[in-house]
DNA sequence: CTGAAAGCGCTAACAT
DNA sequence: ATGTTAGCGCTTTCAG
């Protein structure tokens, strides 16, 4: 068997109490025979039993976090995993440990149930991607403590985290416009992908708050592919007059409009201005390497963690929240405003 | 407080222990006394306490993966959450749990001797970009259940999987020779790089045995990026004869390998051919889409599990194991072999 | 400042 | 087929 607390209680000539309040740093010990006590377990290469330890505290310490795991997910939404490596990173800092459970929508209501009522977690954080109805009725009656990580797309009293896609909007159009650029368009995904939607409309309304107004005709919008990327920017550079600077609501639009310039002969940013959003994959990558409004996800992950622990000891600060972190990176995509005529 | 396993006994009419019994399916009981405590146990809304669970039982249903969770891993490296992913996916299937734990090279050892003492998990996981030797001295002299994710760049006799990259190259050869393509170049990373310079050996090896060898000036190295993939092939279309298919190692190196085929005006796969490995995130997104030998990381993730789950149950059988399942997803890009003159 | 002792909820021998 | 009971290793009152 392994050593246990008792051992080291023995050997060092005091009480299991004391020993399990120098594990736990309770005041009442002195330093005396704290020090004992730690040398003892040192000596016995003595370590807690961590189930032990939760069934007695009636606490795991760690948290469960629910999202949807399926096949070429990591390729398709990196991003979700950049905010999961911010929130174990957080959770760790702090003694938690993270227990991944991959879900689909409809399952994960009952995940949550069973990880609640078994209690194998002291917290949830959800993903918006395994949302629903049931999952927000069961987090809110309930009281457990949780995190969305992402806005739920209906009427909730959950709480939960997302990054302010409306503002990196809104940032992109104050650097193009601060740079020089004026005749400025978009490039963006479907409008059931609610990042570029929510891009778009802090776009307009930047522009718009420095009398530059975006003009309807200068938005293009399709799949997030390379060769819907470059068709639109085709289309863009049909008009005349030719916009100045391109907006483009991803990376993979990106790549697709840089490679449609370069088709067409123009330079950047001499003759066209790119500015993207996501520093990721390959925003600089590509030649020249391109402006972007970065979203640190990693610190969203961060923010999430520390928040849900926050609610944890503090179970009746059930606040609503949400957080915003993009910041640009200024690259030569958007370096130098074409001169005007 | 909750309801526990004694309100279920009084509530059934039966002893704690046969109500423990129902629930882990032993076969002793009656099925008729079974089905009332399973009936009672939802009237009650019982569930088993996991901490109580893992405690009684001396086995968490737990594994642990340790693995580097630094900054922008999710971008860099997506291949290890797909394999998450899948780890987690055949864990689950079990009724295991995945805790997640970051940590880096210098820390790991420190990481599992916690783990392994404190009773946390079952078994262990670990990425190859934590492995050093402490580790690997650990997990061998405690004969702790555990996997390695990749192959050890030292002499060890600890268990891991990995993928055959040498046969993904053998592959791309294959396919290549097969349609008709016979001056063969290769695109690849750095020769740091294993997962390149394993492929470049399988498509060395393929080519040799189908009597058609890879040139030595055939070869280019470099970074890992858009420009360096176009920049090696630009060079390759300078040489006479020029090739007339081209082996990416990457899809990176395959983006830039294509733009700069296009900017010399040449043809995919009419005047050249493409191939690439793994098929993400984009080789399916390029003008024409590429052929890749794609490598199923998620089923290395499985298989990962699998065996893992295996050595928990049967902790003499440690086998030391490599697994591969590369096949070919054949697109457009080497569709039609340019005719020989 | 330290110790005695009562659990925490469940499992698993062992008895019947 | 079912019940009795002794732990599992730790935390946490409560006494002293």
């Amino acid at each position: 068997m392994a050593v246990t607390i008792k051992d080291v209680a023995r050997e060092a000539g005091v009480s299991v109490s004391t020993v399990s309040k120098v594990i736990n740093g309770h005041y009442s010990i002195s330093e005396a025979t704290a020090a004992r006590v730690r040398e003892t377990m040192r000596a016995l290469s003595y370590y807690p039993n961590a189930s032990a330890q939760s069934f007695a505290r009636g606490a795991t310490q760690r948290v469960v976090l629910l999202t949807d795991l399926e096949r070429n997910i990591a390729f398709s939404n990196p991003h979700m995993f950049e905010i999961i490596a911010g929130v174990e990173e957080a959770l760790r800092r702090r003694g938690y440990a993270l227990e991944l459970r991959g879900t689909d929508k409809t399952d994960a209501a009952g995940a949550a149930r069973d990880a609640i009522a078994r209690r194998s977690a002291d917290a949830l954080i959800v993903h918006v991607s395994v949302m629903s109805h049931a999952l927000s009725a069961l987090l809110t009656e309930t009281h457990f403590p949780h995190m969305v990580l992402g806005v739920p797309g209906f009427d909730s009293q959950v709480c939960w985290v997302d990054i302010n896609h409306v503002y990196s909007g809104v940032l992109a159009a104050e650097h193009l416009v601060k740079r020089g650029y004026r005749r400025i368009a978009f490039v963006g995904g479907r409008d059931y992908d609610l990042s570029s939607t929510n891009r778009l409309e802090g776009v307009r309304r930047g522009l718009k708050d420095l009398n530059c107004p975006l003009s309807e005709n200068m938005i293009w919008l399709g799949d997030s592919t390379l060769a819907d990327g470059a068709r639109m920017t085709v289309r863009l550079l049909e008009q005349s007059p030719r916009p100045d600077a391109i907006v483009c609501a991803n990376n993979y639009l990106a790549l697709g409009c840089v490679s449609a310039i370069h088709a067409a002969g123009l330079k950047i940013p001499g003759d066209i201005g790119v500015i993207t959003f996501d520093d990721n994959p390959f925003s600089h990558m590509t030649d020249p390497p391109l402006t972007a409004v970065d979203i640190d996800v990693r610190d969203m992950g961060n923010q999430a963690a520390d928040f849900l622990l926050g609610i944890i000891r503090h179970p009746n600060k059930q606040v609503q929240t949400y957080i915003t972190t993009s910041n640009l990176i200024e690259r030569e995509s958007t370096a130098r405003p074409r001169r005007r005529p």
